[in-house]
DNA sequence: ATGCATGAGGT
DNA sequence: CCTCATGCATA
């Protein structure tokens, strides 16, 4: 009796992925990783060059935190909560056209503030953050803030790099080999769209019909997981998991238009309201400071952030988490 | 099309 | 707490 999560995860691999950054769309994704400030610079660098970067972007976030939020202390992190006319439009919005996506452009000032800052705001945590009566960082504070853990957590995004290398070694074919060219995975995500666009369905129509498929283990989808898909902004695991499925719903699709026998489903029950936090500009700006120098905050270090934002600590700690998440999305490329 | 969130599975 | 797959709510 236990409930079933409605829907699972596709059985995939966690330790397959293989990031491979090469914009060759130009996709507001595309576009946005390509003017990212250091895509990745925590390959070799120890020492002081990431304090002499840590202590410029605080500088500039705690430049940009005053300079704004001196006098008003309201929580920026509204939250929406639209619980009252909810008339379930779900299938109708297609093709919304592009729009302007942000580019944000960090500018590198020339302020060289020494790690006082940095020294800020690990002092400051262990007198707002918590209650901890540990005084841990009142010694060598700027001594030795090197990057931490900065890396050493790849392990699980360059794992081997051999198509087909996953378990199954029970002396039979193999029952699925990752080795999905990027390339024909792209020329897939492009028809698909191109096909369903041809069929009239709607990306959201296309995940809820997911379900009529009654393939095990595969549930509906999102219009947003749909939209990801074609526009190849999952991860590549993620990509290889869901093209046969959705492979294989174009093709009962396409079989179906011919016969022009449409099986639309409507199913309803969603009363679910969540609700979203709204990150303003300039705590934005601040958090992607942070983030260009330290990924992968500690947890103090994230109670402080949230302290001096003025944001919920969790917000921030989630806000980096899909940060790096988003950091980490591929764009397949031809490499043939 | 995307931003912030949730949850499962791993460490 | 993290990563990852996903989704609701929104711009």
């Amino acid at each position: 009796m236990m409930a079933m999560n409605g829907k699972q995860h596709l059985g995939m691999h966690p330790a397959l992925s293989e990031p491979k950054y090469s914009s060759l769309h130009a996709s507001a994704e595309g576009m946005r990783r390509v003017c990212l400030p250091a895509p990745q610079l925590q390959g070799n660098i120890f020492g002081g060059f990431d304090e002499s970067l840590l202590a410029r972007a605080e500088a500039l976030a705690a430049a940009d935190i005053v300079s704004h939020s001196k006098s008003h202390h309201f929580k920026p992190d509204v939250t929406y909560h639209t619980m009252s006319s909810v008339p379930c439009t779900s299938t109708s919005s297609t093709v919304p056209i592009s729009h302007p996506s942000n580019l944000t452009s960090h500018h590198h000032l020339n302020q060289t503030l020494e790690g006082d800052l940095l020294d800020h705001i690990s002092s400051s945590l262990s007198v707002s953050g918590m209650g901890a009566p540990q005084d841990q960082s009142v010694m060598t504070s700027q001594a030795h803030q090197h990057h931490l853990q900065t890396m050493g957590h790849l392990h699980q995004a360059m794992a081997m790099g051999h198509p087909h290398s996953l378990s199954v070694h029970n002396g039979m074919t193999c029952i699925n080999d990752v080795e999905s060219d990027p390339r024909e995975l792209e020329a897939f995500a492009e028809r698909f769209k191109q096909r369903r666009i041809k069929l009239g369905v709607t990306q959201a129509d296309v995940g809820s019909a997911l379900a009529n498929l009654k393939i095990p283990g595969v549930g509906s989808l999102s219009q947003s997981t749909i939209c990801r898909f074609e526009s190849l902004t999952l991860s590549h695991n993620n990509m290889i998991a869901l093209k046969p499925v959705l492979q294989a719903w174009l093709e009962e699709a396409e079989a179906a238009y011919r016969e022009k026998n449409s099986k639309p489903d409507l199913f309803s029950g969603n009363e679910r309201k969540r609700k979203r936090t709204s990150i303003a500009a300039p705590e934005k700006r601040s958090l992607e400071a942070y983030f260009a120098i330290q990924p992968r905050p500690s947890s103090e270090k994230i109670a402080a952030i949230a302290e001096k934002l003025d944001l919920k600590k969790n917000v921030v700690r989630v806000w980096f988490c899909n940060q790096r998440q988003k950091q980490k999305r591929m764009k397949y490329s031809a490499s043939h």
